[in-house]
DNA sequence: CTGGATAATGAGTCATGACTCGACTTGCAG
DNA sequence: CTGCAAGTCGAGTCATGACTCATTATCCAG
């Protein structure tokens, strides 16, 4: 993470806006909609895209990024159930994070962005399990398992409001006595 | 399903070569894998593949309905624990159909043969709710998602054995005691 | 103000991949 | 056998999309 001189202040503004749409786009389209299109979208030309990311793996990176941060705010505001379904319910939104942790196409790494989040999900479960609302012998990494699943599949299923809610029930029960 | 006179023989062999050779190559690569690659992997020009399937579309739905056809002939020999169990530990394998499942970039409509396989799991839940092993208010809708989130969340985490297993562990529970 | 560094522009390059089509082969009916 | 319809071949077309770079415009330190 190397910082040159800081940007200029129309530098920093489209650097903002590109991300805003790329944010936009990506979640309209999926990851395969063109640079093009993300620079039509922030109002900008496509070299300057490419003058802020490289290339178009560090426009998603740094989108990543972004995401990420804001998934450890929010589940800062909930317990590990109403996380999951809040999750679920915005999957389409979201469907860039989705498709990324997915791992469609697009090979990112971001170790420590994911690890904030897998940090930030322990304490809701270890919440949850203090309260006895979780099963003492579940962990982590099939807490996240099933969240990352359950969000694709709301993704790619268009589920209704009732297959959520049903869905999510039956892993509730599943997590609360194992 | 209009059939024409009846294909030559070298015909017919190269048709069933070339849906051999997408199911390996999409596979390994996903659906994004070129049409070349599946000619030259099958041994055949690339205007052959395209006078059998005149759209890489028509290609994967031909795929799709083989691998579900597949797929509802195992469910036959399976309880649904065990059907769950096996798809997931597959899923790698049968990348190509989590991914059509998913409407991962392209579209295809193969209403019926889904059906088919919804009516399969259909027949497992029943027998497993006549059993007890899977509590009345079950429904199949919620048993499809699970079925479809939990092969890709497998497929794209590259879930390993035991993760696999604890993941099924929850989500079984579940299933028990709604 | 102003000069030079920083940034924006967008037409152009290059690679890829779906799909076409006219020349050539080959299975098979008679 | 043999003629020809059915099938194969693969170089070529066209569209798309990532990325470049010479030119022009904009910031801002002094």
């Amino acid at each position: 993470m190397v910082e040159g001189p800081p940007l200029r202040a129309d530098a920093q503004r489209n650097r903002a806006r590109i991300l805003d749409a790329a944010e936009a786009v990506f979640a309209e389209f999926g990851t395969r909609a063109s640079t093009e299109q993300v620079a039509r979208r922030a109002g900008v030309a496509i070299g300057t895209v490419f003058r802020h990311f490289p290339t178009k793996n560090d426009l998603l990176a740094a989108l990543m990024k972004r995401l990420l941060a804001q998934l450890v705010e929010e589940a800062g505001k909930h317990d590990l159930f109403a996380f999951f379904t809040h999750l679920v319910a915005q999957a389409a939104a979201k469907k860039t994070v989705v498709d990324l942790l997915a791992g469609s196409g697009v090979d990112i790494r971001l170790p420590d962005a994911v690890g904030h989040l897998e940090e930030a999900v322990g304490k809701l479960l270890e919440q949850a399990q203090a309260t006895g609302a979780v099963a003492a012998p579940i962990r982590l990494p099939e807490v996240m398992a099933l969240l990352a699943s359950v969000c694709q599949g709301a993704l790619h299923g268009g589920w209704d409001e009732q297959l959520q809610a049903r869905t999510l029930t039956v892993i509730f029960a599943g997590l609360k006595q194992d």
